[in-house]
DNA sequence: TCAATATACTGTACGGCACACACTATTGTC
DNA sequence: GACAATAGTGTGTGCCGTACAGTATATTGA
C-alpha cells in the first residue's frame, strides 16, 4: 500500500520526539563538539542529521541544560557542547522517565490483547 | 528551580509522542471501547486522558488502522475498536522500531561519555 | 429525590519539536 | 579546479498529545 511508507515515516518521527534529547544529554558528560555528536551517535545507533541536531545543541544551550564553548586552535573552529549542573540533573530524571516509559512498553507488546 | 518541573513535564510529553499509538493499537487487537481502553491502559502504566483517547481512536480509524462498531446492547451505548488488518502490518513495524529505538536508548544511557 | 460523580462520547484549537530548506565557509580528496 | 566532507547558522512547517468545551445517561451517596 502506498501510504504504507509515508505512515510508518511519520510514526517513526513522532516515537523519535523526546528521545533526541536524552541522546544528547548522555553524550555531552564530556565535552562535544557539534559534528563529532552526530558521529558519535550514528556509532550508537542513533542516525541524527546535521540540521536537525545543531538546533537541538542551541535549544538545549537556550534552556539552560548544555554550555558552549569555541575552540578555535585547529584548523577548523569548533563548537563544543557540555552539560551543565541542571543538564545533568533533567537528564537523570529524564532518563526515569524513559525508563518507566520503556518498562510499560515492553509489558505492552509483550502480552497482546 | 521553578522551571524545572515545566521543563520535565513539557520533555515527558514529547517522549510520549508515538507511543501512544502503539499502546492503542497494541490493545486492540480485540474488540475493546474506548472507556475500557483507558483503564486498560492504566493497568499496564500507560495513563491516559478520555480527552486524549477519543480523538487518537478517532485519528487511527481515518487512518485505516482500526474500525469501530456501535454496540447499542447494554445500559449505554459503546463504540468498539479493532484493528484492522493494515493496523496489525503497522503496529508490527512499528513494534520493531520502537525496539531498535529503545535498544539504542539502552546503550547509550548504559554508558555515559 | 436530588446533587455529584462516573461513564461514554464528540468537536476543536494550541504549543512545541523534529524535520527540512536555505545558507555560509573552509578543508580535504581526486 | 570540482566536488564532497566538515562545521556551522537561521528559519518555517506539520503533526500529535493536550486541554478546553460540550452532550448525555447511569450510578452513587446523602
Amino acid at each position: 500500500m502506498g501510504t504504507d511508507k509515508g505512515l510508518i515515516d511519520s510514526l517513526r518521527l513522532e516515537l523519535r520526539r523526546g528521545t533526541l534529547v536524552l541522546s544528547v544529554l548522555s553524550r555531552t558528560d564530556e565535552p562535544k563538539y557539534g559534528y563529532a555528536l552526530v558521529q558519535s551517535l550514528l556509532d550508537m545507533g542513533v542516525p541524527i542529521d546535521p540540521n536537525t541536531l545543531y538546533p537541538l545543541l542551541r535549544r538545549l544551550e537556550s534552556q539552560g541544560l548544555l554550555i558552549s564553548e569555541w575552540e578555535t586552535d585547529g584548523p577548523k573552529p569548533r563548537k563544543y557542547y557540555r552539560r551543565t549542573p541542571f543538564g545533568t540533573e533533567i537528564y537523570r530524571e529524564l532518563r526515569n522517565e524513559w525508563n518507566q516509559m520503556a518498562g510499560a512498553m515492553e509489558l505492552l507488546m509483550k502480552e497482546e490483547s
